[in-house]
DNA sequence: CCAGCATGTAGTCAGTGTCAACATTATTCA
DNA sequence: TGAATAATGTTGACACTGACTACATGCTGG
């Protein structure tokens, strides 16, 4: 058991330790300096793992947008269609607000600046199952004289500002604290019981 | 004439300067020595008319509100009720588009971390304008029947959402480069014009 | 077993935000 | 008007950061 000079698996706690320091300080606040501190380890010791911090960031992004299409993916008894819609939406706003630091680095502009192909080709398998959901909701009789397009800009528009005004600090002075899940249901389903 | 020693108006030309950097190279390179820099000016110079760099953020955001607030309320012959509502969000979804960069520093969780009271009141403002127009509209016959804090709820995340997906980068990709004003005034009216 | 690789360390560099001490210009009012 | 004072700008410093280099240590497979 090599106590002292190797740390075991240094790539997994700066990522995890990183979440951490985001929910507790806030973005601007993290520094590869600060996670080696405070996992006793060397300052330059992260590089090892990512050549800059952009990468760990972009690491966390898209092992955030994995576990959205895990939760967007999790739909119970999925009946084609607008049910498996909905589940989706719900999935993916749920997911955000429970891990709302973890999200706030998944949206960072200049994580997407510096992205690879890795993260890139996960944004479109999410966005490629959100489309044939839609695709198969329609077919299913929801919305059939709809553009596809026109409603794939609002679904997109809707889960995302959803999970954005529930999750950033910007909005919580805004936003009644009294409102339930249910009320954020019916806030969702504004769009999905319409005809 | 003083030409060497004092700027003129350093805090208008910083204001302008940092929202032009961050169109140009993102908000991850605003820095106030380079701001000082571009300005012909010492580096701590920025220091006399924004003690921290938060505070020129926080400053840029509550102009942004505050033009934001604007072009929400630049409606024309504003029929009152579901018109209004909707011209409130189209002027709302057209302003952060025209104004990506801008829009980009308004949202970013640490400048709302750091928010003053300034800023902080022009946001409540906003907020109060977008539930009054919701009342009246749901007065005037719209959706009479539905808890106005849900369809609050909906209008934020609708607007807000859409605005994001518009001008963050990372939708770009996921959204068709051929998606119309007339595409993204229809995604609105899914809102509005449904009963 | 030991050669090579992965991982960690120490030292350094340029760039940054912020502060304090000082210099220059603008403004106010006796 | 002119001198005190406020506003604005400069210089120099400090601690912190991301990143690079050279070196040290531990691990692993031929």
């Amino acid at each position: 058991m090599s106590e002292q000079y190797h740390h075991g698996d240094l790539r997994r706690a700066l990522v995890e330790r990183a979440i951490q320091v985001v929910e507790e300080k806030g973005l601007e606040k993290l520094s590869l300096r600060g996670l080696a501190r405070d996992l006793n380890v060397s300052h330059a010791a992260p590089l090892r793992h990512f050549p800059t911090k952009a990468a760990l960031l972009t690491e966390i992004a898209h092992e955030g947008v994995m576990r959205v299409l895990e939760a967007a993916e999790a739909t119970e008894n999925p009946e084609p269609g607008l049910d498996q819609l909905r589940q989706m939406i719900t999935g993916y706003v749920r997911w955000t607000v429970e891990n709302a630091a973890h999200y706030q680095i998944l949206r960072n502009p200049d994580v997407m600046r510096h992205a690879n192909d890795e993260l890139k080709q996960s944004l479109q398998t999410l966005a490629a199952i959100q489309r044939e959901n839609i695709k198969v909701a329609q077919e299913n009789g929801w919305r059939t004289d709809e553009n596809p397009q026109v409603l794939y800009l609002h679904l997109l528009s809707l889960t995302a500002g959803t999970a954005i005004v529930l999750t950033d600090p910007m909005y919580s002075s805004v936003i009644h604290p009294a409102l339930t899940d249910v009320d954020i249901q019916r806030s969702l389903d504004q769009f999905l019981t319409a005809n």
